[in-house]
RNA sequence: GUGGGAGUGUCAGAGCGGUCAAAUGAGCUAGCCUAAGGAGCUAGUGGCUUAGUGCCUACACAGGUUCGAAUCCUGUCUCCCACACCA
């Protein structure tokens, strides 16, 4: 039995003591920052899926160093936060001693699982030494006009008693409080302005190594739109609207503005005036959680605005469904050509003028009028095709026209779900000109499938899609068409075509009046600019507004300004003085940190308030009676540069020095969960960028390579403590060795997906354990065999490279199979080699082994083993597989004949003179279990009463059992 | 609704055009070792078949492309995640 608990003290202790994972810089060295998220100090610790988080960087860094890299792996803490507030404010406790106590609780955990960080370099974003520097730099933005002061509606948390960013709303909700509606209400705040650098951030996405989701999510974030701004006349004053849909200009029909539009009151007219107010009060006390199930409603203001075109009065109405901060809070409604606008406009009976026209595309990708084929626009054309296989209900039921000019075939339901090929279409119809078309299928079934499923109609629908090729589309002959059974029916008349069958109709108005059609075609009822493409038709209109001084093209993006104020007292202080006289006072640069009062009271409000001495200051520019500003920043504020500070942790003059970022900087690999997506990730994106521009860094990104480490589940849900299904490392370590709890979580699945823990899955890894330590007992040291060494040498480069990809479970899955394959002789470098390859891995029970085969250094800063690509004999693991199968066949001759009841007792093989080298009879002896004699086919003295030998052919030599 | 991702053997989980009845674990079965083993070792683990490496059926379902598909394409179903009235 291992003592593993023995084995990780020592080495722990060493490590500690050598200080072998404190760095410097080096300009003589290749550089590596390997960092993780650092987390929030929970006080209820560690559990096996952070053990499984830190494992992932933990493996990677001591892989780079052991590759001769500088590796800066540091660890820290995001101290600040609610939950420490509240927690201590549970436990009438001081959210400091609090806080200190989880930090001290998982320095010890993380050394305990054989963590390499630098603790030297460690941080804690509640240090004054540290968040002095987040007050510096929100002065420096102060300075360069990137943070501000406005009164704005925000998100109000009634839980967290505090103001919430845009990106901490979810679906409504608080992001800490699930359950809790976030209102609404207007402050006076302090914001950052992310939306600044909202073209960067998004211009940049496409450099950075992340993974796909991450990146769409901050695009969709950032969301930006290109699009025009029209102006519209509302009782003689400019309005302007933003839209997408320029084209569309010409079948606006009303207008809507924003039920919460700050200048909302100023057009309403006395008539409507009491309706309206009715109708804000309605959606005041609409609940958030209500909201996206909440139907489109509105009243008219009775306000019109002139159209800049035609020149037409357009009603105004005000609608729950516009967003106030977003564009210019007022929409053009077309409600032909806008689901939303189109619904609005039904249920308020409001009229729907159409200006765009669907087109058909051509194979080549090129639009064309849809006139050019042999129906006409928007006609139904039904395809009545008899069933082609022997009584199989098939029948192609209806055809028709897509909006995008493609024929759609559908099939009736039978007992079966049926369908048909492309080939069987073409043969049953003679049809010669179908083509099946890609995509299409989105069109068609997003608009009406799921629709008829939902009615529970066409339970079966098969789709089947063509396209007619353009080119033949004339030569299809009326006399085609007859033979083939198809028949080509006119718009007037597909109604009483129709009328035979119900489900046709359905569809037929489906299709044909409950649907805005939003795609892009062809302008009709626009005046000049009818017969335009849309594309065009955009261009065109908004340079013509733009002539007349109506308009502009504008850009729109739905990245708001960070707001950065919070009502709480666990945070920065922000260091600003209001002054009677002099309004807002920035704290002097030398009277920062402003430090947070420790005699404070917690309950209502924000515990700021109640320290006297902390609000009552002097005005630091007329020295008059003044206050501090009572609110502290977003903690995302402390995580936004938290990396650049592990590069110069104990700076006191500077937020960090400048030369030793450049060394450092950028993060070579940023490794943290998914949820960070577009909070922490994107503000941290923006403070590099706001940093490179006030001169402190030289870099655009902060974390060019972003890994996503998935989940570690227990009983089908993630770990955690408030579902209470932790498993806590410590136990796992007193059983197994922390070294087999990290091989184990590593070796289940790819590390960036969510796994299971299993007690069952972690005596394997034990197992394999014990055999190593097994196999070291009883190895004798001498010569490697060439196969092994061949194995060896093509598994480190396996290895290497799956470690580079974060493929850890192949990378030991490569190391297993290694080890499967060894031999009671080895030389003892080789050995050293294997040692080597798993040191990242178990980096405790290495360094044991490492010393037991009488080395004095640490395996943690030996070198990786380098690939030896002569060692490499695929020949010879050919001819090892050769033997295998060999083997294989012997033991099926055998299994066959024990079956039959006949004794074994010797095996005869014959095999090519030429291959006779290749088979070792003591390898098949010793696999086999039986005496083995090899034979060359070619030995006249062989032994072979039934002639086997005959049947031996290259790589399959034949087998004679007795 | 929009956008992403996934569906593989008893289970977990690799593979992502041929070397695939498919790595590696776990489980199960048999044999060995033992006083005994829930310890260890060895082997087997889709079906059929055979003194031999053969055949069949398989990687959600249905089609397609290809000499060849678990792997590529299309559609359907199921599950997961993110965003959500962004004009």
């Amino acid at each position: 039995m291992i003592n593993f608990k023995e084995i990780e003290q020592k080495w722990q202790k060493k490590w500690e003591q050598a200080e072998i994972f404190h760095v410097k810089e080096d300009k003589n060295k290749k550089k590596y920052f390997c960092l993780e998220m650092y987390p929030y100090p929970s006080s209820s610790g560690l559990h096996m899926g952070h053990a499984l988080n830190y494992s992932i960087g933990d493996i990677y860094s001591r892989f780079k160093r052991m590759n001769s890299y500088n590796v800066l792996y540091p660890m820290g803490f995001d101290s600040f936060g609610l939950p420490a507030e509240n927690a201590a404010i549970k436990n009438k406790s001081h959210p400091k001693i609090f806080t200190e106590n989880a930090i001290n609780n998982y320095i010890k955990q993380m050394k305990e699982l054989g963590l390499s960080y630098d603790w030297s370099r460690t941080l804690m974003s509640h240090d004054p030494n540290y968040y002095k520097w987040n007050q510096y730099f929100f002065l420096k933005f102060l300075e360069k006009g990137l943070a501000y002061r406005k009164k704005a509606r925000v998100n109000w948390c009634p839980d967290c008693k505090t103001v919430l960013a845009n990106e901490q709303v979810h679906e409504g909700k608080c992001w800490r409080h699930k359950e809790t509606n976030a209102q609404i209400k207007q402050l006076e705040q302090w914001f950052f302005k992310t939306t600044e650098y909202a073209e960067e951030l998004l211009n940049d996405i496409e450099k950075l190594d992340w993974p796909e989701r991450i990146k769409i999510m901050q695009r969709n974030w950032i969301g930006k739109s290109y699009g025009t701004e029209v102006m519209f006349k509302i009782n003689n004053e400019n309005w302007k609207v933003f839209t997408t849909r320029p084209d569309t200009l010409f079948g606006v029909t009303f207008m809507v503005i924003s039920a919460q539009h700050e200048k909302l009151m100023t057009i309403v007219t006395k008539e409507q005036k009491k309706q309206v107010e009715d109708f804000l009060k309605k959606v005041k006390s609409t609940k958030q959680e209500d909201m996206d199930k909440l139907e489109k409603e509105g009243v008219f203001t009775g306000a019109y605005a002139e159209h800049p075109l035609t020149k037409e009065k357009i009603p105004v109405y005000t609608g729950n469904f516009i967003i106030a901060e977003y564009g210019s809070g007022m929409v053009m409604a077309v409600p032909a050509h806008d689901k939303r606008d189109f619904d609005f406009a039904k249920k308020y009976k409001l009229p729907i003028k159409e200006v765009v026209q669907p087109l058909i595309i051509k194979k080549d990708g090129e639009d064309a009028v849809r006139n050019n084929l042999p129906f006409k626009q928007r006609d139904a054309v039904v395809c009545v095709v008899k069933h082609w296989s022997e009584n199989k209900y098939l029948c192609l039921k209806w055809k028709q026209v897509s909006w995008n000019g493609f024929i759609v075939g559908g099939i009736e339901k039978g007992e079966d779900t049926i369908s048909a090929s492309k080939r069987e279409i073409i043969e049953e119809t003679g049809y010669k000109h179908v083509k099946f078309v890609k995509k299409l299928g989105n069109i068609i079934n997003s608009q009406f499938y799921h629709k008829l499923k939902k009615e529970n109609r066409w339970a079966h629908f098969q789709g089947l899609y063509f396209e007619l090729e353009d080119s033949k589309k004339d030569e299809i002959s009326d006399e085609e068409k007859k033979i083939h059974d198809i028949t080509w029916v006119e718009k007037e008349n597909v109604g009483s075509f129709l009328n035979a069958d119900d489900d046709m109709k359905i569809i037929w108005e489906r299709v044909f009046h409950e649907n805005a059609y939003e795609n892009s075609g062809i302008l009709i009822n626009s005046k000049e600019f009818n017969g335009l493409k849309s594309e065009e038709a955009k261009e065109k209109i908004a340079k013509f507004l733009e002539s007349k001084k109506l308009g502009k093209k504008s850009v729109q993006y739905k990245l708001r300004d960070w707001l950065i104020s919070r009502q709480r007292y666990w945070g920065t202080p922000i260091p600003i003085i209001y002054c009677d006289k002099c309004n807002i006072v920035p704290v002097p640069e030398k009277d920062i940190p402003v430090l947070l009062p420790e005699d404070i009271k917690f309950g209502e409000g924000n515990p700021l308030e109640t320290s006297q001495k902390f609000v009552n200051v002097k005005c630091p520019k007329c020295n008059s009676d003044a206050r501090r500003e009572t609110d502290t920043m977003d903690t995302f504020v402390d995580s936004s540069w938290y990396y650049l500070r592990y590069t110069d942790n104990k700076n006191n003059k500077k937020p960090f020095d400048k030369e030793k970022a450049q060394y450092w900087m950028p993060v070579n690999q940023y490794i943290g969960g998914a949820e960070h997506a577009v909070m922490h990730l994107i503000y941290a994106r923006f403070f590099t960028k706001v940093l490179r521009d006030l001169g402190y860094i030289h870099i655009d990104e902060p974390f060019p390579k972003l890994f996503n480490q998935g989940m570690l589940h227990k009983d089908g849900f993630v770990m955690s403590k408030s579902r209470g299904n932790v498993i806590l490392p410590e136990a796992v370590s007193k059983q197994y060795g922390i070294d087999t709890a990290r091989l184990f979580l590593v070796s289940i699945a790819s590390p960036d997906k969510d796994t299971e823990w299993s007690d069952k899955g972690v005596e394997g890894s034990l197992r394999f354990i014990n055999k190593i330590f097994d196999y070291f007992d009883n190895v004798k040291f001498g010569k490697t065999s060439k196969i092994f060494e061949s194995k060896l040498h093509k598994t480190i480069k396996e290895v290497a490279d799956s470690i580079e990809a974060f493929k850890y479970n192949i990378a030991i899955i490569k190391i297993r199979e290694l080890f499967e394959s060894r031999e009671e002789e080895i030389n003892k470098k080789d050995l050293e080699i294997f040692v080597k390859l798993l040191a990242p891995f178990c980096p405790h029970i290495t360094e044991e082994l490492w010393q037991r085969l009488g080395n004095k250094t640490l395996i943690s800063l030996e070198k990786w083993p380098i690939s030896d690509s002569k060692k490499i004999n695929e020949r010879l693991e050919e001819e090892q597989k050769n033997a295998d199968r060999l083997i294989d066949d012997i033991k099926n001759i055998i299994k066959i004949l024990m079956d039959k009841g006949k004794e074994i007792q010797k095996i005869y093989v014959y095999v090519l003179p030429k291959e006779l080298e290749f088979y070792n009879k003591g390898y098949i002896e010793k696999k086999v279990e039986k005496k083995v004699e090899i034979y060359s086919v070619a030995d006249k003295k062989k032994y072979d009463p039934e002639n086997k030998s005959t049947k031996a052919k290259p790589g399959k030599p034949a087998v004679y059992v007795e």
